[in-house]
DNA sequence: TAAATTCCTGACCATTTGGTCAAATTAACG
DNA sequence: CGTTAATTTGACCAAATGGTCAGGAATTTA
């Protein structure tokens, strides 16, 4: 019988496994293709799997994509609701902005298939955008605003400057064969990153004009 | 006969015409569904003519997208040409930065079209990134460079700082999507890309933490 | 106006691709 | 071991899509 007609039966060994390894070729394929430009076929041959059998765990390529989008959705917002509001707001802004950029270096995939998506308009997720995320960051932009309130920031809008740090540090994966282009193979040394970080946190926190 | 096989005949009024329309549709389409997701008959139906009679005069869907990235490139960098050595570096970096927002407001489309060419690996365009546009993003680097060098800019590497530029403005238009989820209609309002600008010199300029 | 050229269209084709299905194979279990 | 359920596959289908082509309509040119 096929595993998602019966709701929740026991889930098998062979299942889990299976289901585990089309999701992760998933979202390799995705993130490079965008949801129109991947064939089943090409998810099937990078699990190793033929098609009938990939389809026989999830019948339609849709469900495919909504799962793995699911599946990443909450990694992706993570780093936001560890922003403490009873922390240092300098070190809290500095500490999400590393760890999204973290994340661009580790997990490139990830940001490239929200971007796509995204950018094709968010048809599968525009529900989450307007639900969960938006609530995190009505929540956030309210502690940054209490910051800026109370002196501890200069007088900037919330809600632009989460988008900045989102722009600046997922840029960093989305258009890495930009930078690539123009910085040849220094891109994938190991203090490539360090370096943007060092002129994102400078630019953000001193800002470039001299002191 | 076919207007693209004698290489440079003379272009025929109507073939000017139909040339710019379908250019016109397809920069649309191609944003929003990416080379794959769109179909020559989306193209053809937006520039209001059959797809054999599209056919006609871009023989390739191929030669469609190639030309409009080609037509939208030139624009596209123009900015950062007019960066001017000889300015006064704040105001110079400002106006950049101004520019390229408003084009992020006038011309989203634009920028959505080289987003997801980029993001699917840049394919048509790599010989452009590493060529005019590494020539051009060196040189204005190296006017950077010497502005940080004579103190005129707090110490950040050129590059980096031209990324950070090109993600923040870019946003604007690449995740606008995102961003209407979240604040609502108030993106589509005048003032709202005002009050980004604002946010955005603010951080560059000054930075977040109070002076 | 008549010939030549350009422009346009309906019909058509080959390939790709999402998805189905009956039947074979393998694993699980009493 | 034998029965039952889960897994896998090759063959197949229908729709979508990129592209062709012969010939008709319109436009330019001589």
């Amino acid at each position: 019988m096929n595993p998602r007609a019966g709701q929740t039966k026991k889930r098998t060994r062979i299942q889990a496994k299976n289901e585990a390894k089309i999701l992760e070729a998933a979202l390799d394929i995705f993130a490079t293709f965008g949801f129109r430009g991947t064939t089943i076929d090409q998810i099937a041959q990078k699990a190793e799997m033929s098609k009938p059998n990939l389809l026989y765990y999830f019948r339609r390529k849709e469900d495919i994509y909504i799962s793995v989008l699911e599946r990443t959705l909450d990694e992706w917002l993570t780093p936001l609701t560890e922003l403490d509001p009873d922390g240092d707001p300098i070190k809290e802004i500095g500490k999400y902005t590393s760890l999204k950029l973290q994340m661009s270096q580790n997990d490139p995939t990830a940001s490239r298939l929200f971007a796509n998506e995204i950018l094709h308009g968010a048809p599968m997720i525009e529900h989450v955008l307007k639900g969960s995320l938006k609530d995190l960051v009505d929540e956030k932009a309210a502690v940054i605003h209490h910051w800026v309130k109370s002196g501890k920031l200069t007088k900037v809008d919330p809600y632009h400057l989460i988008f900045m740090i989102w722009a600046t540090t997922q840029h960093y994966a989305d258009f890495k064969i930009q930078m690539r282009a123009i910085l040849g193979d220094e891109v994938d040394q190991a203090d490539y990153f360090e370096k943007a970080g060092n002129t994102i946190s400078t630019v953000f926190f001193e800002g470039i004009k001299p002191r």
